[in-house]
DNA sequence: CCGGTAAACCTAAAGGCTTTCGGTTTTGGC
DNA sequence: GCCAAAACCGAAAGCCTTTAGGTTTACCGG
């Protein structure tokens, strides 16, 4: 068959594929992506770097989801919360994915700018320099453990019969639909309280 | 050969080797496991529920390390901080399994039991019912984003670059050997203060 | 216009993994 | 002493990842 007159695969094209495979399945592999494209197994090869780069580039497509813009509010806990409302709604896009991605965590250059954005500001908003990684890490395991609870399907809980575990049955009625949503908001505002507190204490002397 | 006068192959000795393996490599295969057994590939499918059901093995046993009576301590701050150290800890005792855990999250009769007890803990402590679950999977958020930080190599920050990136250098340099520890503990103190002061307005009015 | 290089796809195949199935020997209870 | 169940072996099906070499087409410099 040789070259064809335009071509049939691209990176963009592959990486769609292999994202309506996990958000489907919750998995792909490279002869799916290639049965979907009417291409054989090998051809995918040549514009991507294996397994992995697919996996990679999945990263990439879901952070774009994070609104760059947020970390331009002031002040700057309106930032940090608005910008971490963000990441995790990306990764809510396609909660699938999240057991893919989460295996190691997002530092693609994207993002990794946004993480310098992130130091600026809170280097402005006058917190010490020793204490702006801290934070930010902190910041960022919020997110991704919150992430990560997206991708739990709601069956985990059901295990807890009201036999084995009564408390925990009534803990779980007691509460609504939107349990993983309230779980992170509660974390997002205990760590913004704690972040603001810390900078008062050492920015007001 | 038949049936061997003992048995070579046991729930106990695959989980452990399927552990080594996984402090090793990050990763495991039957047929790695049944080579480091001296046994047959198939063999080990007659004491395990597939290769899922040696990844839930390794949940059990990485889980084992929780320290139960921490939900004993009081008062309940106190036992909730203890508990997520230690919940925390388990894991990192096993950095390189984590990947394989954390992808759905833990869920063992084990750590159900576990659940139970912190439920009660919140009630007696104050919590109204329908903070309680929030409170906790919170937490389980913030133990298990800080976990996952643990999986990550070092490297991964390395890429920032001081041209591309040069404040988020600075901040990386200023922060010690336990960044990952450091965010951990601002993160579970954040968490704490909040809870505190949630109780405190639900249940002294 | 034309020739050569590089791009894009195909076919083929190696080697690994998961899982299943039937065969063989030994054990242990009745 | 017998027989079902247990524990292992051998083999094979079917998937996956990755690499390698072959073929046709597009593009670019002259």
């Amino acid at each position: 068959m040789g070259r064809p007159r335009t071509p049939l695969l691209n990176r963009e094209r592959i990486t769609t594929t292999a994202l309506e495979l996990v958000d489907a399945q919750g998995d792909f592999s490279v002869p799916q992506i290639a049965r979907r494209l009417g291409v054989q197994t090998g051809s995918v090869y040549h514009h991507v770097d294996g397994r992995d780069g697919i996996v990679e580039l999945l990263r990439e497509r879901v952070t774009q989801g994070i609104d760059v813009s947020a970390l331009e509010l002031r002040p700057w806990d309106e930032a940090l919360a608005a910008w971490a409302r963000s990441y995790r709604a990306a990764f809510a896009a396609h909660p699938r994915a999240i057991p893919l991605l989460m295996t190691s965590p997002v530092r693609a250059p994207r993002v990794l700018e946004q993480y310098e954005r992130a130091v600026t500001l809170l280097l402005d908003a006058g917190f010490p320099l020793p204490d702006v990684m801290p934070v930010l890490v902190a910041l960022e395991n919020v997110v991704l453990g919150s992430a990560l609870d997206l991708a739990a399907p709601e069956a985990m809980w059901e295990i807890a019969d009201k036999a084995a575990a009564p408390r925990l049955a009534e803990a779980l009625d007691a509460v609504g639909d939107h349990r993983a949503d309230t779980a992170f908001e509660l974390a997002l505002e205990g760590f913004l309280d704690h972040a603001r507190r810390r900078r008062e204490r050492h920015s007001a002397p």
